[in-house]
DNA sequence: AGAGATACCTGGGAGC
DNA sequence: TGCTCCCAGGTATCTC
């Protein structure tokens, strides 16, 4: 499942693959993701060079001249891939973006939690409209203890699902917020608001830290996720309790408990988290 | 306004 | 073995 990380993994290697090129064509195998496919049928989209690729949150935007740009979420299993035109279509492969030079931009989802349009930005280099409600990125100066403190007040969500609450930071799922609040020895039942000035430094730092390092290790690597030619990445960054229900804590060895927070399963350890 | 629930979707695993 | 049930996940949208 793609998160913050390797959205931007992704990103990067498909600047590298598309900037300069031209997106002559479009092909739809279905009508809809999670949204209808329409505005690929957009006429103004054949012919159009991409002129970057950027990241904003989990979502990727591929900038092509004349303010025009594809707006990219990956969802849960969303996959891009380059492969030569006359590869053979995998089951799950929704859209066809031909690039040129025999290959082909093709876009993969399982389960079609993913998002692909065509939206116009305010100007060359701009953000959809779209993501206007987007809150900082967790890795710039902007997302600070004493942001994080401002948001919070008066806040009695849990904080894990005020991490995971995009308008309040964006990109940290539940992969990273769990990772994080393991990491800052924060309980995930706390309110956001009754996290004290010391906790939120270490908080912050942590989601930061947890977020640099698997960038720097090419992504977590899950089942769901691929690289560019559709191979799997390395093992790189070991989660410490994601997923470890059960099993013994990795700092004190006590069991590891989960609790269902906002519909979403939180793995924490009661003696290590307060 | 904040908080919680729900819909969207499919494959894989557990349990019978 | 084959069936059913449940779970995973981000985001938008709804209700209370």
């Amino acid at each position: 499942m793609p998160e913050l990380p390797e959205v931007e993994t992704v990103g990067r290697a498909l600047a590298a693959v598309l900037v300069g090129r031209v997106i002559a064509g479009v092909t739809l195998c279905r009508d809809r993701l999670r949204e209808p496919l329409d505005s690929l049928r957009d006429p103004r989209l054949p012919g159009r060079r991409v002129t970057a690729v950027r990241r904003r949150g989990r979502y990727l935007i591929v900038e092509l001249e004349g303010a025009l740009a594809l707006l990219i979420h990956l969802g849960m299993t969303g996959v891009l891939k380059v492969l030569p035109a006359d590869a053979p279509r995998a089951p799950h492969e929704h859209i066809l973006f031909d690039i040129g030079c025999g290959e082909t931009l093709r876009f993969e989802c399982t389960r079609r939690f993913s998002l692909v349009k065509l939206v116009e930005l305010p100007a060359p280099g701009g953000m959809p409209e779209a993501l206007g409600l987007l809150g900082p990125e967790p890795l710039t100066a902007a997302f600070s203890a004493d942001y994080f403190r401002e948001r919070a007040r008066g806040r009695r969500t849990a904080v894990k699902n005020f991490l995971m609450d995009n308008r309040i930071v964006t990109g940290v799922g539940n992969i990273y917020a769990t990772e994080a609040l393991f990491a800052a020895g924060i309980s995930p039942l706390r309110p956001a608001a009754d996290v004290r000035k010391p906790e939120a430094v270490r908080l912050v730092e942590a989601v930061k830290s947890v977020l640099a390092r698997s960038i720097a290790a090419g992504g977590t690597t899950f089942s769901d996720f691929r690289r560019l030619d559709g191979s799997t990445g390395h093992y790189a960054l070991e989660l410490a309790i994601y997923g470890r229900k059960g099993q013994p804590c990795p700092h004190c060895g006590g069991m590891l408990r989960a609790v269902t927070l906002g519909g979403r399963t939180s793995v924490y350890c009661p003696h290590c988290q307060r």
